[in-house]
DNA sequence: CGCCGCATGTAAGAGGTTACATGATTCG
DNA sequence: CGAATCATGTAACCTCTTACATGCGGCG
């Protein structure tokens, strides 16, 4: 298994757009990666430090009237190329662990109306989501530096709702199952307590 | 945020089929709960002993003529109270971490045709997905102990293939946009070196 | 004055994978 | 005999989040 550090190379790839702090970087993964990566503070500041000491990115102390000073980083020529060849490797598979699929599993230890509630919670998130990947669409569309760029948002904000309208169909699949199961055990209430 | 063990949890519900040694809640992980949930056994292992010094779980070794010996552990009364108390809170969503979109999101870095190569490795790695949740349906069926149970698993097997079949369809999405965009780059081809 | 936003960092600690170490038994 | 499976465990090593520590400037 080719381990390689994706924090290292989420990093970089945020500074292909222009210098940046590492403040910055946070707010951009924040705002448009949001569905589908995050990287914490405790990550990108000694991953651009470990980038800077790999000679992949070049600081520059920015000083400002009346602000804060910053570090601005910028991707060198290596940076450049090594994210490239990154680029081209295959990605992993997403690493499974579902904790609301783990507790449906043992379902049949709980009432099914917590079970219920379970998937109202989740039903609830996704339609939330819904709306947040729906102002993104207008968002990405006014922002995109480029045709191409705005391509490959489009597409990368197209998995999130595909996946989101799929969690939203479940959440009725699962509710109209349990539904029925309830159904079933009010019209035929066989022993439960020792379950 | 109520950060709680989950795997300490995920190890106690897959004893409450019955008393297992930690090979064998290795095994079912693998088997039953692998498209959403996974353990590795140095975690398994640590996660028992804690289990029995709270007392939760119980243990006894067991002799069996020409085969190894092996821990058997048993859940306890008090384990099954802290189980049930688990289930009933809300599950934590999902983190995020998708690397294949993070590297879709700088596709204007490569060739479209890379991108389109790793559109294809992923809707090969679904249509392989969607042949195990297949056979994951009959044998779910014959594997169920109780009609309950059989209608959880169902439910959890369910998410599986809604999620898989909306990666599939956006693959096909995918490609039809990364298509067009190498139409339009073969047609009009502006300056493409310095991008 | 106190809080918020900007800005940088470190440290502690949990969570998780992998490799290592050991040993029995079974099957070819 | 050697490989695969059963079986248990530990150690090293990442990764990641959170909390802590610090300081400036603007705003109410």
């Amino acid at each position: 298994m080719p381990k390689v550090n994706r924090t290292r190379f989420a990093v970089l790839g945020m500074l292909l757009s222009g210098p940046k702090s590492g403040y910055d970087v946070k707010q951009e993964f924040e705002e448009r990666l949001g569905h589908f990566w995050s990287e914490s503070l405790g990550q990108i500041y000694p991953a651009l430090h470990r980038l800077h000491d790999d000679g992949l990115v070049s600081v520059k102390v920015e000083q400002r009237a009346r602000r804060p000073e910053r570090k601005l980083y910028r991707i060198t020529k290596r940076g450049r190329d090594e994210f490239r060849a990154w680029l081209a490797e295959p990605a992993a598979p997403v690493g499974v662990r579902n904790e609301l699929l783990l507790k449906l599993y043992f379902g049949s230890q709980m009432d099914p109306s917590q079970a219920l509630e379970h998937i109202e919670r989740c039903e609830a998130h996704q339609m939330q989501l819904r709306s947040l990947f729906k102002a993104f669409e207008s968002e990405i569309e006014r922002e995109a530096a480029s045709r191409e760029q705005l391509v490959y948002w489009r597409v990368a904000l197209l998995s999130g709702q595909h996946v989101n309208r799929a969690r939203l169909a479940w959440c009725r699949d699962a509710r109209a199952a349990l539904e029925s199961l309830m159904n079933e055990q009010g019209a035929a209430p066989s022993e439960k307590s020792h379950a």
